[in-house]
DNA sequence: AACCATGCGGACCGGCGGTCCGCTTCGTTG
DNA sequence: CAACGAAGCGGACCGCCGGTCCGCATGGTT
C-alpha cells in the first residue's frame, strides 16, 4: 500500500537531484536546494532517502543498475562465462565510462558516503566482483586489497584529473595498463 | 619580527589537535574544540592556520617531515643512490609506518583536503617521488596514475580496515604484493 | 461519504567553518 | 622607563547546512 504521491516525489527528487548535479556540478547541493528545486518539502525528502548518503547512494545504485544487470548475464564479455582476466578488464572499461558520464555524481556520492564509503552497497558489489575476478586471475595476491586499489582508479577527483587530458579512453588505458601489469606480475 | 606570543599558540593549536585526535578519533573535531583546547581564541587559530584544511595539512607536514628528509638523504634505502625498485618498496614499507601511527590524523587530512587533495604540498611530494620511481622502475606504465593508485593503499578507511587483521605489517605485505606485482608486469 | 494511516512541508534546531573588529600585548625607539 | 604603533588576540557574530518535528492535507479503503 504505496501511496502514488510518494513515488511521484521520489522520482521528482531524483531528478531534481541530477539536474543540480548537471547545472552546477558537486558542489553547493544543498538538500534545501534539492527539495527546491523538485518542488517538495524537505521532510520528504528524508523520509524517501533518510539522509544525504542515502540519496546519493540510491541515484548511484539508479545509474549503475545496467552495468550490474550486465555483469550477471551470460554472452557478453562482462558476464560470467568470459575468462576472469577479459572479464575484469572488461568490467573496468565499462566503469571508466559510467564515471565519465556520471563525474559530478561520482564526486557528490563520494563526498555524502566518506564517512563509511565501504558500506555503500554499490562499491560493496563492485568490490566483491572485482576480488573474485582478481582472486582467480592472480592468485598471488591480497585480492581484496588489491580491488580495493583497483577501484581507487575511479576516484571523482582522479578520473577528473586524468580524462582532463585526454577523456574518457585515456582513463581507460591508465586503468588496464595498471590491471593488465596487476595481473601478469 | 615575529611575535613570541605568536609560536607559543601556533605550537599550543597543533598540540591541543593532536591531542584530541588522539582522544576522539578523527570525527567531532571541530575549530571550535581545538581551539578551547589550545587555550586560544578562534581568530587566532585561523589567522596562523587560513582554515581546518590548512590545519591539517600543517600538521600532517610535521609528521611527514623526517620521512620527506630520509627520502633526500643519501645512504638509507630510501635515499638516492639505491635502485628505483628498493627505493620504492622502501618508501611505501615507511608510508606503511607513518599511517599506522598517524591513522587519525590522516584521517582528519583526508576529510578536510577532499575538496582539492591533489593540491596538498605533503600529497604531492610523495606523488612526485612515487611517480619518479615508478617512470624509472616500470617503463611500461603510466607512471603518475600509477603513482596515485598506489597512494591510494594509504586511504585512511582502506588502511584501518586492512589493519584492523593483521596490523601495520598486513598492510605493508598487501601494498608490497600489489607494489612488486605492478613493478614486474 | 466518512475515516484514518500515510505522507507532506517548512519552521525550527544545534553546530559548523569562517569573519570582524575593538581591545591587548609585544618589542622597539628615544 | 615611557610611550607608541604594529602585530596579534579572542569571542561574538554570521550564513549555511543536515536533520527533526508535528500540525495538517491527501489518497485509498470500506
Amino acid at each position: 500500500m504505496v501511496r502514488s504521491d510518494a513515488t511521484r516525489n521520489r522520482e521528482a527528487i531524483l531528478r531534481a537531484t541530477e539536474e543540480l548535479l548537471a547545472a552546477h556540478g558537486a558542489e553547493h547541493i544543498s538538500l534545501d536546494r534539492v527539495a527546491a528545486a523538485a518542488g517538495v518539502g524537505k521532510g520528504t525528502l528524508f523520509r524517501r532517502f533518510g539522509s544525504r548518503t542515502g540519496l546519493f547512494q540510491e541515484l548511484l545504485a539508479e545509474r549503475a543498475a545496467a552495468l550490474a544487470e550486465a555483469i550477471e548475464s551470460p554472452g557478453s564479455p562482462l558476464g560470467p562465462g568470459a575468462p576472469p582476466r577479459d572479464r575484469l578488464l572488461a568490467f573496468l572499461d565499462e566503469l571508466a565510462g559510467l564515471a565519465e558520464r556520471n563525474l559530478a555524481l561520482f564526486a557528490a556520492h563520494e563526498r555524502a558516503c566518506a564517512a563509511d564509503k565501504y558500506r555503500d552497497p554499490t562499491y560493496l558489489r563492485w568490490h566483491a566482483h572485482v576480488t573474485a575476478l582478481v582472486a582467480a586471475a592472480a592468485p598471488g595476491l591480497d585480492a581484496a586489497f588489491a580491488a580495493h586499489t583497483l577501484l581507487a582508479s575511479f576516484d571523482a577527483d582522479l578520473a577528473r584529473h586524468v580524462m582532463a587530458e585526454g577523456g574518457a579512453d585515456r582513463l581507460r588505458a591508465s586503468v588496464r595498463g595498471v590491471a593488465e601489469a596487476l595481473l601478469r606480475g
